[in-house]
DNA sequence: CTGTGTGAATTGCTTCACAGCT
DNA sequence: AGCTGTGAAGCAATTCACACAG
């Protein structure tokens, strides 16, 4: 209730809506932001930014316009400052731990996968119901039996979930991270997820993933069949909803 | 005989166009389908299916329009015959053949992951670079030199290629695919592939993922301070998520 | 002059609502 | 009646093009 006006009377800090697929991008930037930081570049124009995204500059400055103002007009954007922005946007300034349930062939991949830790995702529990499993240890975190999700996730204020269960487990899992007051869940099994509307859920689906590959594969047997491939279609930069859809292929 | 009720006056081809947003989703649709038959359906309405797949049907609809008119009005859809035209459009009546490069921590599980030969994309070719690896076999598949990765392709006629390798080998591993012939590719590592205008690139960033997640516990964060977190409000889930992302409490 | 920031135009996707088949 | 298929309306995201700051 007690709806608060929101609008500032003239708030610095104004809240932009910051539609969602331009935050998918913004974490793409930032990955790079810090590959050119790397190789000692104080600032980056959003023509170099862009093409090494593979997205077009005027797409990334409208993204970065968003949170403002940061670019230096004539110059480009600073490199040390912008990744300062985007992290602070993306929440990576505040401390995010990850929880995961289903400690199977994948889960076990993920928990072992050197980018989550690197990139401020620690996993700091697993949970798995396989007695084989529950109380090993992977990359020195221990294993839990699924049972303990809901108090272990309370306990040390995970933020994020990711289910790595087989298809039929995942929602008994997914139920028990909410129960556990994980908000954020990223859903790697071939289920669709009932959650409740403060619940956000993002689902990496391989088999989807290959299919829609398989459908461009006949596509092209079609359309190369009589054509020569010359055609180039619309680039289908576009990454749908879901798992971004890289395949940009610069604008020759 | 009888020209079909088809659009083309004189297109053979009819070639509609098909969204990319909508081919995520009919991937989504045929695994669903697959349960439906399993339970002994003959038929469903579009709201049955639509509801399942966290969809609404008339997006639903329109998605299964763009491939024809296989429903029946008053009825609905027959299973049957409504999965095999979804797998005919998504290419899965071609024989697919994966080859995977990188077989380290994720792709030793992409290898093992069940769901892949199950669905119709058994991974016929794997390649590694780690003298360790080369010559083991994975889930009876021999993991060879990443040299052979051209020649193999050719030969075994892989159509998508997986890649899996850490983020600086990535680009090599992508060209010597495309040498191969392979024109559709699925990229794990954190890196912008570059390729010819005629390969198709999808992207699966787990890193990203997160990050976006982590944007939604932080937004949560700003706008749930005043909420309540209880008050479970009648889940008018309806659908709101889907293949992607959940609901974000709507703020005003 | 260079490169950002942004209104305006455009493209593409989703939702609505209803005509038409069974 | 019940449910599909689709034009039309409504939104959201992308691209264009240019004013303006450094």
């Amino acid at each position: 209730m007690t709806t608060p006006p929101e609008t500032g009377p003239d708030a610095p800090v104004a809240k932009r809506p910051v539609p969602e697929a331009t935050v998918t991008r913004l974490a793409v930037y930032l990955r790079l932001l810090g590959e050119f930081a790397e190789s000692g570049a104080e600032t980056v124009s959003s023509e170099e930014l862009a093409t090494a995204s593979g997205v077009n500059s005027a797409k990334l400055r409208k993204d970065l316009s968003y949170l403002g103002s940061y670019g230096t007009r004539g110059v480009g954007y600073d490199v040390a400052s912008l990744q300062h922005q985007l992290e602070r946007v993306l929440g990576l300034d505040h401390h995010q731990s990850v929880a995961l349930v289903g400690v199977g062939n994948l889960g076990h991949a993920l928990a072992g996968y050197a980018g989550f830790a690197g990139r401020g995702f620690p996993v700091s529990a697993m949970f798995d119901v396989d007695p084989d499993l529950v109380g090993i240890r992977i990359n020195g975190i221990l294993v839990e039996h699924v049972r303990d999700v809901e108090t272990v996730c309370r306990d040390r204020g995970v933020t994020i979930g990711m289910v790595a269960t087989p298809g039929p487990a995942a929602q008994g899992a997914c139920d028990l991270l909410v129960r556990g007051g994980v908000a954020s869940i990223l859903n790697f099994a071939p289920v669709v997820l009932q959650v409740p509307p403060d619940v956000e859920v993002r689902k990496v689906d391989l088999a989807v993933e290959l299919q829609v590959l398989a459908f461009h594969v006949a596509r092209r047997h079609v359309a190369g069949e009589s054509e020569t491939a010359g055609a180039l279609r619309p680039t289908p930069a576009g990454d749908t909803n879901g798992t971004a859809n890289g395949s940009v292929v610069s604008p020759r």
